[in-house]
DNA sequence: TTTCGTTATTAATAATTACTTAACCTCCAA
DNA sequence: TTGGAGGTTAAGTAATTATTAATAACGAAA
């Protein structure tokens, strides 16, 4: 499915700056000028974001953040609000309690996008289910058992297959020495420290050491690409 | 970052039995025998967690906890009240008012580990699961321990990260060299005064000195733009 | 059940990286 | 000008991970 952003602000050079960089980033971009035709759009459009001004003329942004999130129609978009440095601080606390973050002026394009992605995945956390994992060349199939990189399909064993499965479950996410002790052993055996590295090992040795990346002093991050 | 609990009772046998059980939790524990040394000792320290007695010498649990609660220094912890079943209600209200919560004695060890583990995540809650920290154009990923500078990203030694995301945590909030040492090191250790400059040195060849601002003779803050 | 091949774990050691220290330097304010 | 505070650097020390080989545990087939 598409990701949707609904932009709502009164200042046009706004939201065209906005859409223009978050459609970029291939995201699908809906606008609003103010919080009334927001709720109107919101309704019609169910987008998965909602960026939205706080001031904006006929409803601003917090009247409308009430309004989306009491109507059981639409399907609680993540709400972010836009606020300027100056905004004052009990303002923050009002909408804090409704909406899911904000994000201050001036924007900067690179980081506006870093912060959707990034809320976006912190929402996403609950969905994904069972399903296989991707990289450039490299595929595994959890029904199968079975690994294939850059057309060669192998079956590894078992240890090694959930290992990997965990850190390509997120890739680029760091996974914690502990984290990883506790889906390698069955949680009632205890293992040392040192079988971890020897998994990583076999792994790298069978997949090459681009993939796996050690995070010392933490843990390790299956390489995003 | 570890988990940190100040006891406070003036009955030595008391904080021995607490101190054990909780420790024996992995949590970090500091104490202190009155409401005086308690404030001097969370300002040294910032515990997330103050467990602390009602009645005691010099100055009393509720006197404390406000001191505390209004000192800007502190950031902000758990404080939960040690209470005698006989304890008059009247003084419940009051602390009411100002503890989070408030655990009744005699203290049986597994429960009281259960509690402070709930308290523990009932507060997390409210804050963002994964609260990534941001400005202009510096953002750290806590999930995959990475920095992104001006769209460069990179890893970071552990220390170097966690010191940084201290700083990031309250952007022109200055943090007091002792403050940092607790950070800094496991707080079991005794590390010498010039490590933290060291650090701090990384960081700015890293980040480039615009970042991290020396307020001399209290400690280090990181620039708010 | 025994055997053989595979997989999982450990232990020992090497390699690497991170952390700390120490010595010296600079700056600034008293 | 002098002392205190922080800055800088290189080098030593500690901590963590990589690697390898040996051993134990397991599983399937004879």
């Amino acid at each position: 499915m598409q990701k949707s952003v609904l932009i709502v602000d009164d200042e046009k050079d706004i939201v065209d700056f906005l859409q223009y960089n978050i459609e970029k980033e291939g995201y699908l971009v809906y606008t609003a000028e103010n919080g009334k035709k927001a709720v109107e759009m919101a309704r019609l459009v169910m987008p998965l974001m909602i960026l939205m001004d706080v001031m904006m003329p006929e409803m601003d942004g917090i009247e409308a953040c009430r309004i989306i999130r009491n109507d059981p129609l639409i399907h609680e978009p993540i709400i972010v609000f836009l606020t300027s440095r100056s905004e004052d601080y009990s303002q923050i606390a009002a909408f804090d309690a409704c909406g899911d973050d904000y994000i201050s002026k001036p924007i900067k394009p690179r980081l506006l996008i870093k912060r959707i992605d990034a809320i976006f995945r912190r929402v996403n956390k609950t969905e994904e289910p069972n399903q296989n994992s991707f990289n450039e060349d490299l595929y595994i199939d959890r029904d199968k058992f079975l690994v294939s990189i850059k057309g060669d399909e192998m079956y590894i064993p078992k240890k090694e297959f959930e290992l990997l499965e965990l850190l390509m479950s997120k890739p680029g996410k760091v996974f914690k020495r502990d984290q990883i002790l506790s889906i390698v052993r069955g949680n009632d055996t205890i293992v040392g420290e040192r079988t971890i590295d020897v998994h990583i090992r076999k792994l790298r040795e069978k997949l090459g050491d681009a993939y796996i990346r050690t995070i010392k002093g933490v843990g390790y991050t299956f390489s995003e690409k």
